[in-house]
DNA sequence: TGAAAAATAGTCCCTTCGATCTATTGTCGT
DNA sequence: ACGACAATAGATCGAAGGGACTATTTTTCA
């Protein structure tokens, strides 16, 4: 029972290339190979690939919303984005759409039977410098080493409140305390945090996950 | 000049492994190999290793802990976890604590060299197993997708600036136009996301992710 | 059981902000 | 060449925020 594996890649020849050299892998079957986004999402249904080897940049819609349209329909299958872009924008939101891999071209061909045997197998294939970009995505999301502030408990109440944009005098209600409390306890925020402003305050609880997200 | 590697592992066979494993590539220079983190952190600020190798089982401290102090001692050191640990606690805290790479033993040797060479050029190497591991982890913090609100390049940037809890006159100064053109902006922005005050277009923009994060 | 810390409430003064306007210039796409 | 939109600049007014204070009550904890 071979892989069957889809190409979706705009450029001629990175196409054809890639269809031929995984045609010499034992193992790998080649369904379909696409040019734009629309022409292979309307026959996925029909071919329904194990893996899919997706380019970024798509005449149409984008490879990126491409994947997110296989996932949405098939989520088992298996994207891997192949594409020159880097940058960090492209990598997290290749990620967030579902796909299980990243590759940068040009990728040559023992890596890319290597690739879609990985992603068949449940593994995520991905260049060394993409994978670096991951890290430091998941870093910035990740509950970095904390600072503690000495924040109180009630401090913390407000700083929230405060994110959430209320005033002085809503902040005070949903507390049940006077304004000026909920001053006394702001400016105590703004001394410890070093700020010395609302928005300051807030970009820094946010930044430095001093409150709840959401 | 060679790239310099320090070993941290306890299982003596896989250290001189390893270590003469390395010795056989030109470019890479083992300067110390130890078998525990102990020992390898007391040596630490001498030998300077451009990469360290780094077990997650060892006796005494964990490779984890290490690796934490490892980085806050020389945050330019890269550290590549290598380990038979492939569970998402330990894949999680080995980012958490700064490891640039992650690698599943046993490792062939060739890719030992690229592991080294991919770390000291700033990439990371990992095993397609744990890069899925860490898409997963990815996933599960991954924020809402980016809503478009239509923001205009310059609205972005006055929009950056808020966040960093400047008022309207040094905004002005920064981007060089007079204090109510950038009040006219934030205006714009306020009706864009809907808000009504300075902290909660802060805390959208960051909870949402329309500016960078730091 | 005290002292320290936190939470509470208040005043005064000045600055900044937010809402609502008008208006000119520049730029992009059709 | 025109319309739509963006960027720029400005006025006015009341509301809110921020700095610098004091002061009482409650909680915590050694």
């Amino acid at each position: 029972m071979s892989i069957t594996v889809a190409i979706v890649e705009d450029n001629p020849d990175l196409r054809l290339g890639t269809l031929y050299i995984l045609r010499a892998f034992p193992g790998v079957d080649v369904v379909g190979d696409y040019e734009d986004g629309e022409d292979f999402l309307a026959d996925l249904d029909r071919i329904r690939p194990d893996v899919v080897l997706m380019d970024i940049g798509l005449p149409g819609m984008s490879g990126i919303e491409a994947t997110r349209e296989v996932k949405r329909r098939h989520p088992r299958i298996q994207v891997v984005i192949l594409s020159v872009f880097e940058d960090d924008e492209n990598v997290f939101q290749a990620i967030c759409v579902g796909a299980c891999g990243y590759i940068t071209k040009p990728v040559a061909p023992a890596l890319l039977q290597d690739a879609v045997e990985q992603a068949f197998a449940g593994a995520s294939p991905m260049s060394p410098h993409i994978a670096r970009k991951v890290l430091e995505l998941f870093r910035q999301f990740a509950p970095p080493p904390r600072v503690d502030y000495r924040l109180t408990a009630r401090e913390l109440d407000v700083l929230e409140q405060l994110t959430h944009g209320h005033d002085l005098k809503r902040i005070a209600d949903m507390l049940f305390v006077s304004p000026f409390t909920v001053r006394a306890h702001v400016r105590n925020i703004y001394d410890k945090l070093h700020v010395h402003s609302r928005s300051e305050a807030v970009a820094k609880a946010l930044r430095e996950r001093l409150v709840p997200r959401r």
